[in-house]
RNA sequence: GCUGUUGUAGCUCAGGGGUAGAGCAACUGAUUCGUAAUCAGUAGGUCGGAGGUUCAAAUCCUCUCAACAGCACCA
């Protein structure tokens, strides 16, 4: 019986009868039967050891291929994993998947793994590596399995496969003494595996589940080449030069300490830019029909009781008390804005009704979520309520939804990644209700023709919601903006309307932030800008440097100017040479660096520089005024 | 919150039972200079906090606070 194998090239090969993916590669030459990691038979990744028992098409996976990659980081789990059971015999392995840019495995050990455990681990991988084990699969029934593991000590293998259907085959890895329960596929030996750095340790859930025992999980990379890793550890170092927290000191934007943990103090420089974000904020709220307020930041916890937040949000809320009385300080600003609305008798012709506020929350988040000013316990929304009927609810959102990409592409993001996140188990409302606002929201998607994933289970207590993630300019993102339809609280604080018909109605709310948290907004944009910020958001836009000290008194006449013009502008008249301040000043990355000497000052002009070096020329103290309106105008120079 | 790691001068970091260190920044003086570091000098620390062991603790032990990484959480 002879078989036919189609390459990716579209040529055939017959054989003779059933062949393995090896034999094929052979087949074709030598070097790619050297080269080869797996196999693609039908469309399906399998071993190089897969027999071909009839007519396929077939395609060598190396480590040219993404497939080739993933094989070689799942393999390199496992030998992270033999390597560990060489080391540490009492040791028992879970599971250890394929992650972005590498792999983990969690390990139940008798005592944590330290720094020095890794380097030892790390030296018997390589160890295997050398010794070159051949990886050879088998397969067994599930019981057989279950029974197989649990006789060699290993208690949360077989707790794994038992959850495996009874009538299931499962496949085994075998390298040297060492045996995985995996589905594969798996490079021919560990030979391959010559490419790869354990990263870290740090605890983990078994089934990630916060009331399951702590397994230690190690975290690999692995890569086809030397290269390819090595641009991976640039890449991530230079995402840490960005961290927000490092730039935040070095620019002086702001800092944090022990006795507010998770709340910020922002310097001069950090609280300009958030100035300009917020004014910005204003003037969208102001052009977009939302009335700014602004409420208390403490309320009596009888209105958190009605609004649903005692129940649903308690452990995250700060509380206080005074002459007998509990309050709570808001964590949010919805019950507030009802208040509002709630004054005097509303009419159908008032809505849809739009607040708007610079909200401030705290919310008692766990130690363990800080970070810097990206997840804090003090923070700012640029919150606003629209009170409506349920007709408005889809025009409402497709209007925001527009808003919101010209806000981000303002601030330099166009890559915009939508979600909707859909009932949680906890939650306010009948089944109605909820049927109803994820069916809005889900309309208002579709009608705004974007592409958006659904999250099942991920609403807040009280409604569904869309949420908006940005892209920023290294590749990550971050959930900042949201909408949020609410059938629920308005009715629970009394919020209503007189309809056409003067019968009496709930309106509905919708909760809408579209920076999200000031806090983290402006942390977002201090790693995306890697603290060079464009002309209208830099805390300093241009600073003015004399040449020695005869220039001073023209030197100050310009800044003098600039500061008359609204310009931020600072002066350095310090004894130094010019090429001391430049330095000085592009490392605070100032935007525009102007230069006066005795040639400027006698043509009265100046003369100008960019942060990066950049000779923008001579010009008159009209035409610099007109270069930083222009750049300012600009904004981040993104136009949707 | 959980596991691990870390906390020393304004910043970055060294020192690991025997007199608290470096570079940069700061301050003082000299230098008056043309596009990313001029020279010299001075000052600066309860070694995160509280207990303990010791003749002696930044160093060892216990507790505690905070930060960092991951997990869980992000309503």
């Amino acid at each position: 019986m002879s078989l036919n194998i189609t390459l990716p090239d579209g040529s055939v090969r017959a054989f003779d009868g059933p062949v393995t993916v090896a034999e094929v590669a052979a087949n074709i030459s030598a070097g790619l039967a050297r080269v080869a990691l797996a196999g693609k038979v039908d469309g399906k990744l399998v071993d190089t050891s897969f027999r071909i028992e009839q007519d396929a098409s077939v395609a060598i996976i190396t480590s040219h291929d993404a497939d080739g990659v993933e094989v070689i980081r799942h393999s390199t789990a496992h030998l992270l994993a033999h390597a560990v059971k060489e080391v540490y015999p009492d040791v028992q392995v879970t599971i250890g998947p394929v992650i972005e840019n590498g792999f983990y495995y969690d390990f139940a050990t008798p005592r944590p793994f330290g720094p020095e455990d890794l380097a030892a681990i790390e030296k018997r991988m390589a160890e295997i590596n050398k010794r070159d084990l051949p990886v050879i699969r088998e397969v067994m029934g599930r019981d057989e399995a279950v029974a197989f593991f649990k006789n060699m000590g290993e208690a949360y293998k077989a707790e794994i496969i038992s959850s495996i259907p009874a009538n299931e085959q499962l496949s085994l890895y075998r390298q040297g003494d060492f045996i995985d329960l995996c589905r594969g596929p798996h490079v021919p030996s560990t030979g391959k595996l010559k490419v790869f750095k354990l990263m870290r340790v740090a605890g983990a859930y078994w089934r990630g589940d916060s009331k399951n025992e702590m397994l230690q999980r190690v975290y690999g990379t692995a890569w086809a080449k030397k290269e390819d890793q090595e641009a991976y550890i640039t890449r991530l170092e230079e995402a840490e030069k960005r961290d927000h927290r490092k730039i935040g000191k070095q620019l002086d934007l702001f800092h944090l300490q022990d006795d507010a943990p998770g709340m910020i103090f922002w310097h001069p420089k950090g609280w300009s830019l958030w100035q300009e974000v917020e004014q910005y904020m204003r003037q969208v709220y102001r052009k977009h029909g939302y009335h700014e307020v602004r409420c208390p930041q403490i309320l009596d916890k009888s209105l958190w009781q009605k609004s649903g937040h005692w129940d649903n949000f308690s452990k995250n809320m700060f509380t206080t008390e005074s002459e007998a009385r509990d309050f709570a300080i808001k964590p949010m600003n919805c019950p507030g804005h009802v208040q509002i609305f709630n004054q005097g008798v509303r009419s159908y012709r008032e809505l849809p009704l739009r607040y708007g506020e610079f909200g401030s929350c705290h919310r008692n988040e766990p130690s363990g979520a800080l970070h810097g000013v990206m997840r804090v316990r003090g923070f700012t929304q640029d919150d606003g309520h629209i009170f409506c009927t349920e007709d408005q609810i889809q025009g409402e959102v497709s209007d925001f939804i527009v808003l919101l990409k010209r806000v981000y592409a303002d601030f330099g993001f166009t890559d915009i990644q939508y979600k909707l996140a859909t009932r949680p188990e906890q939650r306010v409302g009948s089944d109605a209700t909820w049927d109803k606002a994820e069916q809005a929201l889900d309309q208002a998607l579709t009608a705004a023709g974007v592409e958006f994933e659904v999250l099942v289970g991920e609403g807040a207590f009280y409604g569904p919601k869309i949420e908006f993630h940005l892209r920023d300019c290294i590749g990550r993102t971050w959930q900042c903006g949201t909408i949020q339809a609410d059938f629920s609280m308005p009715g629970r604080l009394d919020a209503e309307y007189v309809d056409e018909d003067n019968t009496r109605k709930v309106p509905v709310m919708l909760h809408r932030a579209i920076l999200g948290s000031l806090e983290r907004f402006i942390g977002i944009l201090i790693e995306n800008f890697a603290g060079a910020f464009p002309l209208w958001l830099a805390p300093t836009q241009l600073v003015v440097m004399n040449i020695s000290e005869a220039q001073i008194p023209y030197a100050q006449q310009v800044v003098d100017a600039l500061r008359a013009e609204g310009v931020r502008a600072e002066i350095d008249l310090r004894n130094e040479k010019i090429g001391y301040k430049i330095r000085e000043h592009s490392m605070q990355k100032v935007p525009l660096q102007v230069v006066i000497g005795d040639k400027e000052m006698a043509a009265q002009v100046v003369a100008v520089r960019d942060r990066s070096g950049q000779d923008l020329g001579q010009m008159s103290l009209d035409g610099l005024l007109a270069l930083v309106r222009a750049g300012v105008a600009e904004r981040s120079g993104v136009s949707v």
